[in-house]
RNA sequence: GGAGGGGUUCCCGAGUGGCUAAAGGGAACAGACUGUAAAUCUGUCGGCGACGCCUUCGGAGGUUCGAAUCCUCCCCCCUCCA
């Protein structure tokens, strides 16, 4: 996968495919086009503004899917202004259902801002992104200009959030603060400037609020985009950590590369699109190629698997996972690396399902008999059936569980 | 403040004295088939060197030969009324 180099000199028609793709909304088409005009003939580049928690971030493809997006508009010669919302982090938003999130100290976000930077940037150049805070302009307000922001939007047009107005018909509780949180971003976008603000569907509202805003101040709007949820691993349910079924921006090139590739074919198209740096058009030969049955489906998700894995790792990492997952799928052979355990065992034999336990391949010995039971288990490359079965404590034997799980154990 | 409903094994959800480690579904795991696709089929799915024993049904006690199921107290959640 060549790595595209980046581009600069795009035609209005190009930044527009590239910077349209995969988004839900974007309000409006016609702004986009006139802020894009007006950029070439200023040479002025747009600001791009995209805001984040301030909660230690773990992030996962699904995640990355926005900051595909602001890669685009990097490509395309724009600023991004990468804004993490310290403000409402350090007093604490108890918005969420569950339990009230703890309030943050600046020692916390700057930890975790510092671990954003780490994980956006293997995606966003840092050359060209401005991290913010929106702490810098939000702790110097006075009460009087919190007033005078709430008193920009009334009760009824909050309520047409629809969140708030499902919870509202329901005569479910809404404090009064969370009305705050839409003017806070919105005003963040005043303060900003911002040109374009890109967020996840479950943001709209919010994201329109900024153009509100900035209309009252006297700015012209920002456009808002909306990217849709990654589907995960199981390709129903978006991509979660809790669900499971998420691909970690930080997990080994093994991992990444495997995972990608047990995407059905259909959600493969899904991440081309939402995640990819092929064109738009590169993706739509892909496709009828593959339709066509020119090319196989696998080798078209290969692709996209060392596309990924390459972002987070590099290119030799994602070559390297390429032939660890051949060699141990397709060949049904071994994995170059496999972790090593070295056990003292005082008999001359242990039984099986205590081994694989102590070598941490299954639960308990319920879990390593029942593994036995199904033929899941290899001893040094041979299956074995019979649940008392001993091994012989002396030298080294390869275990090998299921598909893929491996130990060495080293006898001493 | 008043009335009612509920908390079951990872999740949803049956079970209202013994046959219940607890139906069914989902998830997960394993096997077959494959491109480790998907789909499908089969099996497993609390622990334990194990045809038996131990621990589990919000918590603590109690009744009983025997309780997830009955009684008492406590904790938590939800709905409706005010």
């Amino acid at each position: 996968m060549p790595s595209r180099a980046v581009t600069v000199n795009l035609t209005i028609d190009e930044q527009l495919s590239l910077l349209a793709r995969g988004v839900v909304d974007l309000i409006s088409r016609e702004d986009l086009v006139k802020k894009l005009i007006k950029a070439r003939d200023s040479g002025r580049p747009l600001k791009i503004k995209a805001g984040f928690d301030p909660t230690a971030p773990d992030l996962h493809l699904g995640h990355t899917v926005l900051i595909q997006k602001l890669k685009h508009f990097q490509d395309a010669g724009h600023e991004i202004n990468f804004l993490i919302g310290d403000f409402t982090g350090m007093i604490g938003d108890p918005t969420g259902k569950s339990e009230t999130r703890k309030a943050l100290t600046p020692e916390d976000v700057g930890r975790n801002a510092e671990t954003y930077k780490e994980q956006i940037f293997k995606i966003l150049d840092p050359e060209k992104t401005r991290v913010v805070f929106n702490s810098t302009w939000l702790n110097p307000l006075s009460s009087q200009d919190f007033i005078k922001l709430a008193s920009q939007l009334t009760v009824a047009r909050m309520l047409e959030r629809e969140d708030f107005k499902q919870r509202f018909d329901q005569n479910r509780p809404i404090s009064i603060h969370e009305f705050l949180y839409p003017l806070i971003q919105g005003y963040d976008s005043v303060a900003l400037a911002a040109d374009v603000e890109v967020g996840g569907t479950d943001q709209l509202f919010n994201l329109l609020m900024g153009r509100d805003l900035q209309r009252t101040w006297g700015q012209e709007p920002q456009v808002v985009m909306t990217m849709p949820l990654l589907e995960g691993l199981d390709g129903v349910n978006k991509m979660s950590k809790s669900l499971g079924n998420y691909i970690g921006i930080t997990e080994d090139a093994d991992n990444i590369y495997g995972k990608v590739l047990s995407v059905s074919d259909q959600l493969m198209f899904r991440y081309y699109d939402l995640l990819s740096n092929s064109s738009k058009d590169e993706i739509t030969a892909l496709q009828t190629d593959m339709e066509q049955g020119i090319l196989h489906p696998k080798a078209v998700k290969q692709r996209i698997a060392r596309e990924l894995t390459a972002r987070f790792h590099g290119s030799e990492a994602a070559q390297k996972a390429e032939e660890n997952f051949e060699r141990v799928f397709k060949n049904r052979d071994t994995p170059e690396e496999i972790p090593e355990l070295v056990l003292k065992v005082e008999e001359a034999s242990i039984w099986l399902p205590k081994l694989l336990l102590d070598a941490g391949l299954v639960n308990g010995t319920s879990d390593g008999r029942r593994m036995i039971s199904q033929k899941a288990v290899e001893v040094d490359g041979t299956k074995i059936t019979d649940t008392d079965y001993q091994v012989v404590a002396s030298g080294q034997v390869l275990l090998k569980v299921g598909k893929r799980r491996f130990c060495r154990v080293i006898f001493s």
